[in-house]
DNA sequence: TACTTTGTCCTTTTT
DNA sequence: GGACAAAGTA
């Protein structure tokens, strides 16, 4: 057991060995930040400098505050009992369910996830008769949430317009169900121990004592809400040591704010800034190109990795017709990587948006390779299993109307809308659950039910109560006689091991609370996305956003649809600091490398059903000639026009096209806006318009009388 | 009541 | 092209 200190670098060393104060760590990507946080805490209490239970430890995903602990356990034979290690949502459940009463909760508070918040914000909605075009749900919800973390509650929205007081009404009506039904959603887990704490002061002194150091990853993620929960825990004995890439910051569309770098420097008066600039993981060429693209943003702390690798091979840009074009290139490439021994896990596929996924998915299966994509539907997010956890919910809290609403009528057992609509109102009248109101109506036959599963399952250990409660629930006789239902079927029986293999490690870690064991499973189901799904392990191309890439690395990476309006993305353009932050994510991309890098565009692509005509990105532009290779000459000049003969679209193609001297699809040059393709047109002689897209200019409406355009 | 068909809308994602 | 909700049919 040994910390190996030997083996870091200065920098890592001085960050690891830092005294008992605030610390900022900026580590570049591949500086081996995961390394030094956790060698700091080994060191931290090697050194006797803390104990455990000392420590406070925050991650953005369980995935990395799994790698933290197994790295941990590694170095130092020690119980992590005692020591707060995880998510902030999972430390905030865990403060709550310890101080329930305090937090005014019932103690099986059931969590929401995303879905759930969006199905309970609906339901609301329409009970209150809301008018869901004026008030789309989707951004009710994303107002919600935002105010959340924020930190403010319905009372302290500033009101600046009519439409926010209508907001603020719903926010107000949310959080009261949600009161009443005792849930909680995702920014609520937060805010709600944010607020315990606040106003508890004997709590926050208590915690504040105990947590002498506080470590957190990803800083440049946080939001507000969450820097100020961790500033809670501030004392005179406390001292904060927070690791963070300025560059890496791409989650502000859903509240980060890498200000709390700057912020948490200065309300600390931090005086130590380390900064890790040596790069581990990528050749030269692939480092350079990273620096040289992100060097053109202009709100950075700065900083410039370098590695002591060589400069490698020259990065590989292809330029394809179609975007069927691009998949059949990379698929041959693939097959070659493959021929010369990497392994096809070893190999990542990055795309901007998930739709991109299908083409590339389409031409890897013709050719039988092995693939998987990450992202999408994840485990407890399928639909069957949300069933089964439902039925397991109205187990553990009989007054889960969401849950209620979702399997009362699943499968089908002759409760119908109208029921239900009754059961509603009767529940509203009342002010009681819908389970409390069932009695006297059609739906006696679901509570019921619902009563002898608990009977049933009463002194039977939590996977034979899933077990149970999957079988007797009907739900399998359901799905076998459902035509795919086998997959499904699968899944249910999948969560019955999930429930085994997590009584398992409650077993192992005992870190729980004194919570029973069904709620604490359903906590971890929301909690816990499960990101274990099936075929893991399994040798594959691995596929995946930008996003989820982050914090990955892979031998061969290939970064696709590097095209205007893609990526970067054309909505993105438009947003406060978009562009940068489009341009971070490319450089994460980037950085994900070991060895190769290949970078590839299409000149057309089917998207949303229609056929877009594409100019290559900036970003393209941004890296460095000499690090580049062409497999296709560059932007090549003969645009090929795609096919249109066969497709329906042809003759409205073609009388649009009459009169106009112009082909869609055909390159132009304007004076101003340079150079650009031509994507729709209408009218003809003097009236004629044609529609281009000028890349980084936009894409422009232009009167052909008017404007000075020209064949390129 | 339950299943099928048609019309609308599209970033990125973890908890 | 696909998810989801509302409208249509047995």
């Amino acid at each position: 057991m040994s910390l190996h200190l030997e083996h870091l670098n200065p920098e890592q060393l001085a960050a690891v060995t830092l005294p008992d104060e605030h610390a900022l760590i900026l580590a570049g990507a591949g500086s081996g930040k995961t390394r030094v946080l956790t060698t700091r805490i080994a060191w931290l209490i090697k050194g006797g400098r803390v104990s455990p239970a000392g420590i406070l430890a925050v991650t953005f995903t369980n995935k990395a505050a799994r790698e933290m602990l197994t790295r941990l356990t590694a170095m130092l034979p020690v119980n992590p009992r005692g020591m707060w290690m995880g998510t902030f949502h999972g430390l905030a459940n865990r403060m709550l369910r310890a101080h329930h009463r305090e937090a005014r909760l019932p103690q099986s508070f059931q969590i929401l996830d995303s879905q759930d918040q969006l199905a309970a914000l609906k339901r609301l909605m329409k009970a209150s008769g809301v008018d869901e075009d004026r008030f789309p749900p989707r951004e009710v919800q994303w107002f919600i949430n935002a105010q959340k973390e924020e930190g403010l509650r319905p009372g302290e929205v500033p009101l600046t317009d009519e439409n926010v007081r209508r907001f603020v009404e719903l926010y107000a009506a949310y959080d009261e169900q949600c009161q009443r039904e005792g849930v909680v959603d995702f920014p609520e887990l937060l805010l709600r121990s944010f607020e315990l704490l606040s106003r508890n002061e004997i709590l926050r002194e208590h915690y504040a004592q105990r947590f002498s150091h506080i470590l957190v990853d990803e800083f440049q993620d946080t939001n507000r809400l969450q820097y100020r929960w961790l500033k809670l825990f501030s004392s005179r004995h406390t001292s904060y040591f927070c690791v963070g890439d300025d560059d890496q910051s791409i989650y502000t569309f859903r509240g980060a704010n890498v200000g709390n770098m700057a912020d948490f420097e200065r309300d600390f008066k931090v005086k130590h800034v380390v900064r890790l600039e040596q790069n581990y993981r990528s050749h030269g060429n692939i480092l350079d190109a990273a620096n040289a693209l992100i060097a053109n943003n202009r709100n950075r702390l700065g900083k410039n990795l370098w590695t002591a690798a060589g400069a490698g091979e020259p990065l590989r840009v292809f330029e394809g017709e179609s975007d069927n074009d691009e998949a059949r290139w990379l698929v041959e490439e693939v097959q070659a990587l493959a021929r010369d021994g990497t392994p096809l896990s070893h190999i990542a596929v990055l795309y901007r948006s998930n739709a991109q996924s299908r083409v590339v998915e389409h031409a890897l299966f013709s050719q039988g390779i092995p693939y998987r994509v990450y992202g999408g539907l994840r485990f407890f997010e399928r639909a069957e299993v949300k069933h089964a956890l439902a039925y397991l919910r109205l187990l553990a809290f009989p007054d889960d109307d969401n849950a209620f609403l979702r399997v009362a009528n699943f499968p089908p057992r002759g409760i119908g809308a109208r029921t239900i609509e009754q059961l509603q109102d009767a529940a509203k009248q009342a002010g009681a659950s819908l389970m409390k109101v069932a009695d006297g109506s059609k739906a006696l036959v679901f509570k019921k039910l619902i009563e002898e599963l608990k009977s049933e399952t009463a002194n039977l250990p939590l996977p034979e109560v899933v077990e149970h409660v999957v079988a007797r629930s009907g739900l399998i006789e359901h799905y076998k006689t459902e035509r795919e239902g086998a997959d499904r079927i699968q899944n249910l029986e999948e969560l019955v091991n999930a429930a085994a293999a997590f009584t398992q490690e409650e077993r192992e870690t005992e870190s729980g609370e004194a919570v029973d064991p069904l709620t604490a499973f359903l906590t971890h189901a929301a909690l816990e996305a499960g990101e274990h799904q099936a075929g893991e392990g399994q040798e594959a191309l691995q596929m995946m956003t930008v996003h989820s890439a982050k914090g990955l690395e892979f031998d061969a990476v290939f970064l696709t649809g590097l095209e205007e309006g893609l990526f970067p993305h054309e909505q993105s353009v438009n947003e406060r600091d978009g562009l940068e932050e489009e341009r971070r994510l490319a450089y994460v991309a980037i950085t994900r490398a070991r060895r190769r890098l290949y970078l590839s565009h299409a000149q057309t692509r089917m998207l949303h059903g229609q056929t877009r005509y594409n100019v290559a990105s900036r970003f393209l532009e941004e890296i460095p000639n000499g690090l580049m290779k062409w497999l296709t000459p560059r932007f090549s000049r003969q645009r090929l026009v795609p096919d249109f003969s066969r497709s329906k679209d042809a003759f409205m193609m073609k009388r649009k096209e009459e009169g106009i001297g112009f082909r869609i699809g055909q390159n132009v040059t304007h004076p101003k806006f340079g150079t650009g393709v031509i994507v729709d047109a209408e009218g003809s002689g003097t009236e004629a318009r044609v529609q281009v897209n000028f890349g980084a200019a936009g894409v422009k409406w232009l009167a052909l009388a008017v404007a000075k355009l020209q064949a390129a």
